[in-house]
DNA sequence: AACTCGCCTGTTCACGTTAACAGGCATGCT
DNA sequence: AGCATGCCTGTTAACGTGAACAGGCGAGTT
C-alpha cells in the first residue's frame, strides 16, 4: 500500500519512507503492473485511433501529432486500421479498439461510408471524429471549403476568367466540401462553372483527369484538390508541352513537403495537420474526463501558400 | 468459469450450455476484461512499435503494414515515436512502452545512435530491429548496399563515365549502405570516384546537394539516395536549364508513389516496405512465443524500376 | 448392485493494485 | 494524567479472469 502511494504521488508518505521506497523499486527493477492497476481503477489510459490509409500524409501527420501529445499526458495510443473503406471494415477496426478496452477513440475517416458508421458505433465511449463531416459526435477539421474558396478566388484575382477543378473521390468529405468551395467562389463571382473531373487523390488520377482537360484549351487555371493529384497533372501537361504557369495555372491542397519542389513550385493550400490532431486529443480527453458528447465542432482555417504554379493568364 | 471456457473456445462445452452462454453474452452486451485477463495470464497480447517520424513514406507503410498482420493474429498495436533522434528519446518511447507491459517491440530505427541504445535496452523482452544496422537483436531490412550498387550499375551500363552520389545523413544506415554500395559498384568498375554531397532526406536537401553538383559538369549521372531527394535535384536541374534525363541522367531509391510523376518519370529502387513490416512481426512473434534472441538478420532484395530519368549520355 | 469412466459444470484461489478503513505513535492541549 | 489530533503505515477486500481441482451424473463393465 505505501508502494502504491509512493508511486501515485500521494503526499502521505514521509521522506524516509519515499526514499527507501524508490530505492528498492530501483534495485529490483520493480514496475507497477498496469493490468492490475486497470482491473481495479477501470482506467486503462489507453486511447485508440482508427484511421484509414496511414501512409497518406494528412491521416500520418495527424496520427503522429496525436501520438505525441498523448504520451506528453501519460496516455497510450493504440492504432486499428482500415483495409478497405465501409462500414464492416471500419465496425471492426473500432471493435477491435474496444476490445482492448480504450478510454476513448479518435476516428480519422473522411468517408460518408465511414461517417454513417460514426451513427452506429456505441454511446458508451468517447469518441472523437477528424474530418467527419455530420458525424453526431464532436469533429475537427479543416475548412476545406474556405480553402477552396480561396483556392478559386486566388486565381480568378489572377485575371482568370474561370477555373477548372479536378476534384477528389465523391465519398470524401474532403473532395465534397473543396468542390463546394470552388463551386461557391465561382458562383459569386458570376463565371461559368466547367464541369469537373474526378480522380481518387493519386498522381496517376491526376495525370489522367488532366489529360481530359488539355482537351479544353479555353481553360488556363485549375484548382486541383490535393497536391498528389497535382504532380500528376503537372506531369501530363508537361508530357502535353503545356507550360505551367505561363499557359495554365494549378493550384493544389495540401502542402505536402514535396509540393515545394514540384517544377514548377506548387501553389497550394497548407493544412495544419498537426494541430488537427492536437485539438482532436483535446476534444476527446474533455470526453474521457467527464464530459458529455457533444457535438462541437473546431475548425481550423488552411493558408494559402503562393509558389510558382500560378500566374495571370497569358 | 464455464464462460471463460466459451470465450477460449474450449472443447469441453456442450452444444446447450454454451448457445446459452453466447446468447446471454450478446443480449449482456458483454465484453470480456481485458486487464483482468493480462492480470491472470500475464500476457497482454499487445506489441509495440517505436518508430522515428512516421509520416515518412517508409516507416508509415512499415508501421500499416505491422498492424494488419498483427492483428490477424489477434495483437493490438501500441506507437511511440521518436520526437528527436537520439538514445534518451529512444530511451524513453521504449520506457512507454515497456510501461504499458507490451509482450515485444519493433524498432524502426535506422539511425547509428539509435543503434546504439538498443544495445542498451532490456533483455528480458522480444525486440526485432527495422533496418537497425549491427543492432544486437534480429534484424530485417532491405539490401541498401545492393540497392544502390544496381543503381550504378544501371547507370554504368548506359554508358555513363562514371556516377555522382547524393548521400543521405552520415548517421543512418541506409545512407551509409548506399554509399558503400555505390563506392563498391564505381571501384569494381574501375571508375573515378566523384566527391559525394550530403544531404539530409528532405526535397529541399536534395535541391541544395544538386545545385553543388552543377558546377561540375562532366557528370552526366547521378544517384541519389532516395526519391525525396531526387525530387529536389530535379528542381534544381530544371532551374539550372540541364534537361533529365538528356543532359544528366537521375537515379532515385524507395519508388514513393510520387515518383511515377515526376518531371521526368523517375527510375528508382523500390523498396517492399509491407514486406519489411511482416517479416519484422513475423521475426518478433517467435520470440514472444519463446524462441530466445537471435541475431537472424532478413534482407529482402529492392527491385529496380527503370522510368525515364535515366538513358546514356548525350 | 457396485464400480469405473468420461463428460460436463461448479468451486476455490491467485494474479497486483487501490479504496476504505484501522491503528500506532508522537505531539500538544486541558 | 488523560485525551484529542495529525501524521504516517498497515490491513482487508475487491476488481474479472483462468488454472487447478472437485464433483455430479449417466453409460458401460464386472
Amino acid at each position: 500500500m505505501t508502494v502504491s502511494r509512493v508511486i501515485n504521488d500521494q503526499p502521505t508518505v514521509s521522506q524516509v519512507t519515499r526514499q527507501r521506497v524508490l530505492a528498492a523499486m530501483t534495485e529490483l527493477g520493480y514496475r507497477p503492473n498496469v493490468a492490475a492497476r486497470a482491473l481495479v481503477t477501470g482506467r486503462t489510459r489507453t486511447l485508440g485511433v482508427v484511421s484509414i490509409d496511414t501512409t497518406l500524409y494528412g491521416p500520418a501527420s495527424m496520427l503522429l501529432a496525436i501520438e505525441r501529445a498523448a504520451r506528453d499526458i501519460g496516455y497510450a495510443i493504440s492504432i486499428a486500421s482500415l483495409p478497405s473503406v465501409d462500414r464492416r471494415s471500419f465496425g471492426e477496426a473500432f471493435e477491435a479498439l474496444m476490445a482492448q478496452a480504450v478510454e476513448g477513440i479518435i476516428a480519422i475517416t473522411p468517408h460518408t461510408s465511414t461517417t454513417t458508421a460514426l451513427r452506429h458505433a456505441p454511446k458508451d465511449i468517447p469518441v472523437v471524429a477528424v474530418e467527419g463531416g455530420r458525424a453526431p459526435v464532436p469533429t475537427v477539421a479543416v475548412d476545406q471549403r474556405l480553402g477552396a474558396r480561396i483556392a478559386t478566388e486566388h486565381l480568378l484575382s489572377l485575371g482568370h476568367a474561370t477555373v477548372g477543378h479536378i476534384a477528389g473521390p465523391s465519398d470524401w468529405h474532403e473532395a465534397q466540401e473543396r468542390e463546394r468551395g470552388w463551386h461557391d467562389a465561382l458562383t459569386d463571382a458570376e463565371r461559368e462553372i466547367p464541369e469537373l473531373v474526378r480522380g481518387d487523390w493519386s498522381p496517376r488520377s491526376g495525370y489522367e483527369a488532366a489529360r481530359k482537360l488539355i482537351g479544353r484549351p479555353e481553360l488556363t487555371a485549375i484548382f486541383v484538390a490535393n497536391d498528389q493529384m497535382a504532380i500528376g497533372a503537372l506531369r501530363a501537361l508537361s508530357e502535353a508541352a503545356i507550360a505551367v504557369p505561363e499557359r495554365v495555372s494549378i493550384v493544389g491542397f495540401d502542402d505536402i513537403p514535396e509540393a515545394e519542389f514540384f517544377t514548377p513550385p506548387l501553389t497550394t493550400l497548407r493544412q495544419e495537420f498537426g494541430e488537427v490532431g492536437r485539438q482532436s486529443l483535446a476534444l476527446l480527453m474533455e470526453q474521457v474526463e467527464g464530459a458529455p458528447r457533444s457535438r462541437r465542432r473546431i475548425v481550423i482555417p488552411p493558408e494559402l501558400i503562393v509558389r510558382e504554379s500560378t500566374r495571370a493568364p497569358y
